[in-house]
DNA sequence: ATTTTTTTTTAAGAAATTTTTAAGGTATTT
DNA sequence: AAATACCTTAAAAATTTCTTAAAAAAAAAT
């Protein structure tokens, strides 16, 4: 497992990466955020600790960034002891926040669980694979490629989203709200519904599956839409 | 979302549930452990808020129960602030731990850091248990699907979630008030009777199980209806 | 910086499906 | 026999989805 460590006081970066090791992860240790965006890419992150003071880019501006592109659990550690910080940086997509001085067990423990929330109660396997192949359809997310009946077809973000989330969960019925949120990552309200009905129209015009009886994306009336296996 | 508080001081549990009301999600608050474990099928619970010390049952014990089969976020609160629990607590399954006094927003905030991580961040709960397979019925919740006599009945989504219910109680009556509120997920009158009573012949019908004597949806005079096992 | 192109969202009417209501009937209990 | 609870049927009402087109927003190109 790769952990990432960022702060700009040497002492506590080298003293978490002391327990991290000792557990046995691998650890990738930065005195500053602008570092680690450039970085970040081509290190498989699978959770990291950030300091929310630090010079230059601070803690937060670091976290919204990752999120832009990442999931991973993010950890705050911080000598920030008001209450409205840990409530911003949970908000802006945080997983924990601890404060200073913390101890090391605590830490540990909560970075455990992290890991454990992200890779072990996920759904096991399938989420890791970057490629899915069943029926006549092959989705690739690492190449963001959509064949279908082995000629490739052109698919814009949001299309290609909604389908990786059908893909994923193929056989089963994904709820229309569970599709919004796993695709716009925000809060759902009815008026939702209608945007994710045109695109899946979009889809399954893509896929010449429109008309009555869809044989791709399926809709389960009242709950949501599902790909059978 | 469904949020379940178990906390055996009353008015913790009931200030919990008013912040986690004005916040819009649904609060399903018990007072020990037991009740919960009885109850927690049908629920369909999205993050728990466990106290660890309360009478009986404990809050640890409560967790390592509900890690059986459910792997929704679990949160402690508690008045213990002995390192070694919280260690414990997020090493059995829990993936925060919070100690009184806390700041309502705070916790608010880990609530929906949590629901973040468990419903946007990661896909959603694909091993908690979704098949019920007896007699010769199977019916499926991922993928809405119910086989009767090893061939597929298409079943709307109060059709499927009326057999659900009973067949999550199977053996046992349940009693048309319960069976409405689990369905409808609000209160319950008299008129409302009739309703249930149209697509329990539906169903029946669907079942080939009309006439006098059904085998499958029996009803039970004055009380409710029951699927044998 | 502006224009063009592409993508996403909104809106509104149509179509399809599901749910509820209502009314008359049947079975069971007291 | 009366009262109560349940069943059946069909039509009305409500809900949900589909379709289409245009507006808005975002991205790409000039």
């Amino acid at each position: 497992m790769n952990i990432l460590v960022v702060d700009d006081e040497k002492e506590i970066a080298d003293l978490i990466e002391i327990y991290l090791k000792n557990a046995n992860y691998t650890v990738y240790k930065y005195y500053s955020g602008k570092d680690v965006l450039r970085d970040l890419e081509r290190l498989e992150i699978d959770l990291a600790i950030l300091d929310v003071m630090m010079q230059g880019m601070d803690g937060f501006s670091l976290c919204k960034k990752i999120r832009e592109k990442y999931t991973f659990p993010i950890i705050f550690v911080t000598a920030k002891v008001e209450d409205i910080d840990k409530v911003n940086g949970l908000t802006i997509g945080a997983d924990d926040y601890i404060t200073k001085p913390f101890k090391p067990l605590e830490l540990m423990a909560r970075v455990k669980a992290q890991l454990r929330r992200y890779k072990n109660y996920n759904q096991n396997g399938m989420n890791d694979a970057s490629v899915i192949d069943f029926r006549n359809i092959l989705i690739n997310q690492k190449t963001h490629e959509f064949y279908f009946n082995d000629s490739k077809v052109e698919l814009t973000k949001t299309e290609f989203s909604i389908l990786w989330c059908l893909c994923l969960n193929r056989g089963n019925v994904v709820k229309t709200e569970d599709l919004f949120r796993y695709v716009w990552k925000e809060d759902y309200y009815e008026k939702d519904n209608n945007t994710i009905m045109v695109h899946i129209r979009h889809l399954r015009e893509k896929m010449h599956d429109n008309g009555k009886h869809p044989k791709y994306i399926i809709t389960v009336w009242g709950v949501g839409y599902k790909i059978e296996k």
